[in-house]
DNA sequence: GATGAATGAGTTTTCATTCAT
DNA sequence: AATGAATGAAAACTCATTCAT
């Protein structure tokens, strides 16, 4: 593919990403991603197939992006712990420095129709794999808990990440930063709520 | 006799809940619901303002039977310990015994039009408050940790909780129950993932 | 039919005039008029076939009453002139004094659907025709010229007593009285806008 | 080539005019205007933005063309007795050449929602407006009497007029045409009904 | 490659009227 | 006579997608 189209196709990503973010997948509409873009609406479709390719594939390249920007990160901690409080500020980070990306996918990522639904989880999966991996590696190591599902432990994870996230998110004026969340986070689940361990 | 039929009402409601549940409530047709009612399409409209009206009432008084229950039986631990475990138990129970009501909030609580999400999330803080109340007074008490917020711990373990039923809720062929799940979240959210405290 | 009945298909027509005036029939509602009547919506339709049917009953009731009154004080005049002058004051006097009576049939007269509307011309013709008749009279008695046929004579005298009328109706604040139209109508009318005569 | 094709748009406003004229603006269907257009039902909506702005477009454009028409040729008349003769010959006239357009209007004008009524009325003022000169023009001239109000003038001319039209309108078999009144409209108007002045 | 005019499917809501009580 | 709950037909408008140029 030429490069002057190479720059039309992100272009168009740039502009949908934007729009998606502000006016949500359902209302978001062509002709003014088209307009934006500076292109004719049926531009638009010489490079995604449809409306639904259009999210689902800035999805993926996007995702694409951060999964080994996070990985490599996450590479970098000693210990489980140490991986954990990574993959904790560096989900934040993300969320903090593309609030666009992460309004358009933790909110789109629950509704849409069910297509686009089941790819975007599909690709999301890899993202929250890393947690997963962490987790059983820790625990192989001695150092989580060996009586915990990293199914459940990863669940949990992203939960509460995703929820502080997407609160955050829809705050209107965001004076508070994200990341000043994150000591609280990694202390509920690294180490729990509880003063007093259960009997 | 209340004013037009009662048992209607009811009938109405909960052919209403199952549609939206089934299709969401921006795919769901209101002559689905008179159908599957017994109605004519005009006979919901002696019930119900608007089909938003439909879906936030149903929300609302759900949530009205749904809040005093968990509180009720939240009361009954005699720690903050114990009140979150019940808490947790009690979050799971309903997702497990009401996947209908459950799918429709947890998915519509995030998309619907701005209106409709404005009035479901004024009385879903009813319900999250539940769980920031336990974390302040368990800290007063000195039973949970007195350097978390409040308004944090209550979003990670509503964010945990609600990552996991909503996961559970999609997988078609629910051969485990949710309530299954409990222990690990409990021991993840309660005590923590790490074996060692931090340093 | 019992006086009480009586009673109660006077004040449906009384409300029914009234909400016709405010609304329009278009707009007005059978069970507004059913609310301010004090009565079930069923009930409307034991004294009136239909909505059309409560709007052409509504103007012939009203103009019976007219008619002979116009008629009567018509016939007072010793002139054609005079008779022509008394129409002129007895329309904008009824007018005047029953505007919401007016407003429903200079309206609802050219609008409606055909069905209502041939009812509504078919009784309206019979007021038309007084002005017909004096004109006739008024040529056979050398009064008026009598090369001037008297449909297009009645339709000219009403077409500009309805559009002053109109107006009138139309201008919120009623500060000027309708019968102050009523001199210079009659110049024109009945002795012409010109001061030479045509060669 | 201006944007989208001249020539649909003037076919989709000459149908859309014969079908309000025949079945009302009320009655008239978007999708019968598109059907006998040749175009889509959406189709109408690139060209125009509503029903409403339809009707509002069509009236104003058409009175662009009326209003200098008329203007012009009342400009040739020498005096105001020319000037309101001819006034009327052109209004009778475009009565007759354009029934759908007169009956659009002429109905129209008076029902509708208030929204459209406003639109068409302030135009139509433009219209009415050249008789009021023309009779201000003729009291200074010394042509027309001066005791009358150009205003009631105005509104006594056209209303006659008016009224003549439509029911020239609505008499289905038009076997006589709408200019052979004009002679008794201009004795009336001009010279008025009756043969010996007041005294 | 690019355009943008054209397409046409799809759904909530209102309200006059009915009829069982 | 009166009620009022129930009925159900009916129509404007949007917007993703296409395809002739």
């Amino acid at each position: 593919m030429p490069k002057k189209s190479e720059a039309k196709r992100r272009r168009i990503k740039e502009v949908a990403l934007r729009v998606f973010a502000e006016k949500g997948f359902a209302k978001a509409r062509i002709s003014e991603i088209a307009r934006q873009a500076g292109v004719a609406d049926g531009t638009i479709y010489l490079y995604y197939k449809s409306k639904d390719d259009l999210l689902i594939r800035i999805f993926e390249e996007e995702m694409d992006g951060i999964i080994p920007q996070v990985r490599e990160r996450v590479a970098k901690g000693r210990s489980a712990r140490e991986k954990l409080s990574s993959f904790i500020d560096a989900h934040f980070e993300i969320v903090e420095s593309r609030p666009d990306l992460a309004t358009v996918l933790e909110i789109e990522l629950r509704q849409s129709n069910t297509f686009v639904r089941n790819h975007l989880k599909q690709k999301f999966k890899e993202y929250l794999d890393i947690i997963a991996e962490i987790v059983l590696e820790g625990q192989q190591r001695g150092e989580i808990r060996p009586d915990i599902s990293p199914s459940v432990a990863k669940q949990a994870v992203f939960g509460a990440l995703d929820d502080i996230s997407q609160n955050w998110l829809v705050l209107q004026p965001r004076k508070v930063k994200l990341s000043e969340f994150a000591p609280d986070v990694k202390k509920i689940l690294l180490d729990g709520l509880c003063l007093h361990p259960a009997t």
